[in-house]
DNA sequence: ATCAACCTATCTGTAATTCAGATATAAACT
DNA sequence: AGTTTATATCTGAATTACAGATAGGTTGAT
């Protein structure tokens, strides 16, 4: 019935003003084209081309329907043009996985440019729960994972460093912390601590110390900002979602007596064996352990 | 080749994860659906489905080809879907010539009824220079107007009041005028008046009796906005570009001592004989003359 | 007006395709 | 093991698509 070959006659016929120079084009008989253009009439009830001289004249109708008939034609080639890559290996899909947390501003030109190298491959991108990101990978559900650094990963785990994250403690600009020149460990555990993260019981490699004996835990690091500009006790919380509201004097960073203020923790790209990473993944991940060390540092803009 | 039933059949089995049961859906016969699927995998070179067990799965690759299966249906469908509609005389593409300064948030629920009502029509909306909506509708650009209403239309044309637009005079708060506390004609003249329309010298039915010999005109009348708000002079100009800036007192409205300083000017719906409004052109036309009154007094919210 | 060049619609026979039915075979379930 | 239901493949028939030829019309130049 409807073939697609027919919009093409339609559409080069609309684009050349003729049938003869479209069939010329296709490399089929003037009749083949002028028939299927006649059918596509009587399928669709209305007149396309006005025949009245010489050259054939797209109708209003007709003019209306082109871009649709452009649609299926693009959506076609993609089609054919997305299996063709697939054919020769190339994943149709790329799930990543990033901790939140992790600011994605270092990735924006490697997204772009990824965009362009793999037009066909259909990027996810997943800011899970920081304790989720090994479960996504092992599922299969996310192919590549950015989380910060851990002591251990599991077995069937693959990892490797590609930069850092920038974590600074902070309170209310009201908040009575907010007044010591120096925090001292004391200090802390007589207020509450926020704790980007749900499932406090998570089994995970990374140290679970507390400064606080006090723990509050949300699974989204803005709705623990928010906590925190409201009082409710003090964070850790990456430089990138505080930078503004360290800015505008909503918040306060505190200034650790024990150790540098600013926790610089390394990010790890994160793979597992099992399921092998496609060309696209492997692609990422190689132009990951690539990007210069300077793109982590927040606050500049991205050239 | 390529035939749309093929994608069909693609898409139909991938969802019920059956050949057979596609087939009968389809009101065919379940080798039609076997090897048209198999011509597909052929033609794209790529396994859609795994046929290892007892009913065929979706391969990685028929999963991602599938959404690109269902765009090419749903093409299809709304391509006969637009045809259709146009064959019962509607039209496919219906152009608005609304005059610059009339705001459309009266209009917004209308456009929102219109696009569920006629979700196959495409409609344009351009806001020409108040002097050119004519010029649209007679060059057939446009097929209907809103403009401010004028003493007299050329022959050809047909109109219809549907509402009103207020029009205020302002200058910028710090303007010698700003300070009256009733403004003159004789004052006035001794200021610039900035009009927001191009071609001085176009023909057109609207008294152009300027109350000040010095004048600037200007196409865009966010361009006039801000050349009173650098006070450059008055302007008379639509409530609803002006509220705003109002509001925060940056401008300031004039206060007339000879009439109303709030200008009501009606707003006519326009469209010519000789090109026949369609059927969607009809009802919008419909629409607009059976339109409230009150939503046009702006400020308001509309509900 | 006449003519040449070019366009489109339609007809005809042929080639290609699509399809239904039949058959073989494999998987799941009893 | 037997039953049911599924898919792949084969075959012949029906449909469809197509090239080539023909007829009729339009355009523009002579």
């Amino acid at each position: 019935m409807a073939n697609i070959e027919h919009f093409r006659a339609f559409v080069l016929a609309a684009d050349l003003g003729s049938f003869s120079a479209a069939a010329r084009q296709m490399g089929k008989a003037q009749s083949a084209v002028s028939t299927a253009i006649a059918n596509l009439e009587i399928d669709a009830d209305v007149q396309l081309f006005d025949r009245s001289s010489r050259n054939p004249v797209l109708t209003e109708a007709g003019a209306a329907l082109l871009p649709n008939a452009r649609g299926i034609l693009l959506g076609n080639q993609e089609f054919l043009a997305r299996a063709m890559s697939m054919s020769q290996g190339v994943e149709g899909h790329l799930c990543v996985a990033i901790e939140q947390g992790i600011s994605i501003t270092p990735l924006l030109d490697l997204l772009r440019d990824f965009s362009s190298t793999f037009a066909h491959v259909s990027l996810e991108i997943v800011t899970p729960d920081p304790t989720d990101v090994a479960a996504l990978l092992k599922r299969g559900r996310a192919e590549l994972g950015l989380m910060i650094e851990q002591e251990g990963y599991p077995t069937g785990f693959q990892f490797r460093g590609v930069g850092y994250s920038r974590t600074v403690p902070v309170t209310a600009h009201d908040h009575p912390l907010a007044d010591l020149a120096q925090v001292r460990h004391a200090d802390m555990r007589k207020y509450r601590e926020l704790v980007p993260q749900s499932r406090p019981g998570a089994q995970t490699g990374r140290s679970d110390r507390r400064k606080s004996p006090s723990v509050w835990y949300a699974e989204n690091p803005m709705l623990v900002l928010d906590l925190v500009a409201q009082g409710f006790g003090w964070a850790e919380l990456p430089y990138s979602i505080i930078a503004d509201r360290l800015r505008t004097g909503d918040l306060a960073q505190l200034n650790y007596a024990f150790q540098q203020s600013d926790i610089l923790q390394g990010v790890d790209a994160v793979w597992t064996e099992q399921r092998a990473l496609g060309v696209a993944g492997q692609w990422m991940l190689n132009k990951l352990l690539e990007l210069p060390q300077d793109v982590w540092r927040e606050g500049q803009p991205v050239s």
